[in-house]
DNA sequence: GTCATGGCTCTGTTAGTTAG
DNA sequence: CTAACTAACAGAGCCATGAC
């Protein structure tokens, strides 16, 4: 910049001025500061410019379970177009639902001083943000509510989704049904598990305790208890897994047996449509998440300062012929 | 009073310098 | 040798100035 101010003969604060097409600067001048800038190929540096106290970095955090897990990088794509039209940058990371890993993450972005986070938490305390937010970081969190504290978040409806997909399930006859869900802690794990308690509860069914497996990590853990489950002297006719991870172990267990077994899974899955037997699921828009959560924190940012929003997105289920297999 | 422009100061961190 | 101080980084907020 003092390179630009000294070859169009101005000073750096209309070089400034210029660069932030700011108003009040001759136009003669603003001519020959931007054809300095375009001959010596300057460009402002954000980094000098947020150190200002009050000064934005136009960067925002997002912190997702895994980016590699479609789900959350449907939310990531979706996050990533909203910062663009905003001006920002998006800063991403993984916490592989490691509530440490979180915390170091979180921890990373605030030195990097970003304007804004977007969690979805693996913890179940997120109270060592309330200092953060304290000093003017804007906050929403995504997929589940913080823990320890409160604040904006937007959630899907995991009660109402996964009782309307079990609920497919005892339309078409079936009584016992099977569940698949990953750990204990995941809260969308237990709300959908409360909707899936829910869904039997209305048709008068008691539960049959062995046929919810728990604390399944991933697809392999699901398809070894499919399998065990298959196994029982009563299998269920029907199963009902929470998230994509445990469709997938569901199906490739499936796949390898010669029951004829119901599926009905909560996310939707890629190609879900184009296996032999299509998966009905409880499907939701991650983009949606993504974008609704997005706004929200930019909204933030501008200075909103209504009270704090919990947004329930609504979920549809798919019915694609997995979830049609009668008993 | 308005417009165009310039000058000083401040920011958080760190390398380098000086004092004790 | 350590502690304290200072300069440097690149930009922007605030105020000042001169011309009209």
């Amino acid at each position: 910049m003092r390179d630009v101010a000294a070859a169009a003969d101005v000073s750096l604060k209309t070089v400034s001025r210029v660069v932030n097409r700011e108003r009040g600067v001759g136009p003669e001048t603003v001519t020959r500061v931007t054809d300095t800038i375009e001959r010596l190929g300057f460009r402002r540096n954000d980094l000098a410019r947020s150190l200002r106290p009050g000064q934005r970095t136009t960067t925002i955090g997002l912190v997702v379970g895994d980016v590699g897990n479609p789900f959350f990088s449907g939310i990531a794509r979706a996050v990533e177009q909203v910062a663009r039209d905003e001006g920002h940058l998006v800063i991403s990371g993984s916490s592989d639902e490691d509530p440490e890993h979180e915390r170091e993450l979180i921890a990373t972005l605030c030195m990097r001083r970003v304007d804004g986070i977007l969690l979805v938490p693996a913890g179940r305390d997120q109270s060592y943000l309330l200092p953060e937010i304290a000093l003017g970081t804007a906050v929403v969190f995504l997929d589940r509510p913080p823990g320890g504290m409160s604040a904006d978040a937007v959630v899907l409806d995991n009660v109402g989704g996964a009782r309307r997909g079990v609920e497919h399930l005892l339309a078409r006859g079936h009584r016992r049904i099977g569940l698949l869900r990953d750990s204990g802690t995941v809260l969308t794990a237990q709300q959908r598990t409360s909707g899936y308690r829910a869904a039997l509860a209305g048709a008068g069914i008691q539960v049959d305790e062995r046929l919810l497996c728990s604390g399944l990590h991933d697809a392999g853990d699901a398809s070894r208890a499919t399998r065990e489950l298959l196994a029982l002297a009563d299998p269920p006719t029907a199963l009902f897994a929470v998230n994509n991870r445990m469709s997938l172990g569901a199906l490739r267990a499936l796949r390898d047996s010669n029951h004829s077994v119901a599926l009905v899974g909560f996310d939707d899955l890629e190609l879900a449509d184009m296996l032999t037997t299509p998966i009905t699921v409880v499907a939701h828009d991650p983009a949606a998440m993504g974008v609704t959560a997005a706004r929200l924190l930019f909204r933030r940012l501008a200075g909103d300062t209504r009270p704090q929003q919990r947004v329930v997105l609504p979920t549809t289920l798919v019915r694609r012929g997995s979830g049609e297999v009668t008993p």
